[in-house]
DNA sequence: GTGGTTGCAAAGGCTTTGCAGGCAC
DNA sequence: GTGCCTGCAAAGCCTTTGCAACCAC
């Protein structure tokens, strides 16, 4: 087993994904915004890439039902809010509560790790929309 | 749009779902399990019912990065495990508590409707075959 | 120089979809 | 009888992978 190589494309790709701030990429957006930096570089590195990164800590994948999987670089404990409208991920910076201490206490065979909150709904953007429709139509609902 | 027809294909699906407590079973399982029924029903099909159940709020989808979306048709607010070796759910049945009206304060643009909160971890099982590796090769770590 | 890494393109796995026939209503 | 639903198979999309050339160490 060798040691990991610190290539302009791993960079360049870690670099990205960090840029993206609150943005919450999949692989054809970083693929599309690393190729500003590194022309050459193809999907499949991309993806070679990202999935590596995860596996050493730096990103953390997001999964949606039929949806692309998205990163993320921020390693800060917070919490998402995701829209089922847009599918857009909201980070949110609130203190997290202690989730873990009551579980591990209840349930002592597992071993918990770590703990991820996910909220749904509808994010602002896709509220106003919705009210503009209802102003539009009143006799539809 | 039409009225929602009550096939045998349709009660075959939710009912498999359903029977498979704690199991959390993707689209193949499922379609195996069907079958057993229905013979004749089609990979297609499962899908689509799979769909329509979960937008009518029958099912709910678990989604894990690299993995066949799975379902579920435990509506009770409860909790999940995923272990990270064999990417197993656990359903946790422990109250779950209220993260909702304090983020609902903080941001109130967002119109929230629901928290899924996602333990991960190592289950019992893999933390047992784990342990057994240590056992049998004491210098490799 | 060595072996991990890349680009390319083909293949893979899961899921969706078009269509003609079938069946619930 | 109407039109939603089904089975079938092809297509779609995202992601992985084999291989020869390449380059970080």
């Amino acid at each position: 087993m060798g040691m990991k190589r610190l290539t302009k494309q791993r960079k360049a790709v870690l670099e990205v994904v960090r840029s993206a701030k609150n943005h919450h990429p999949d692989a054809a957006w970083v693929y599309a915004e690393v190729r500003k930096k590194v022309p050459s570089i193809s999907l499949g590195t991309v993806y070679r890439t990202l999935d590596t990164l995860t596996e050493e800590g730096y990103l953390v994948p997001l999964s949606r039902p039929g949806e692309a999987l998205r990163y993320e670089a921020n390693l800060d404990g917070h919490l998402h809010m995701v829209c089922r409208k847009c599918n857009q991920f909201f980070d949110i910076m609130h203190p997290l509560p202690d989730l873990l201490s009551e579980v591990k206490a209840r349930y002592p065979t597992f071993a918990f790790e770590d703990v991820q909150v996910e909220y749904h709904g509808i994010c602002p953007a896709c509220r106003a929309e919705q009210e503009l429709l209802l102003q539009n139509k009143p006799g539809q609902l």
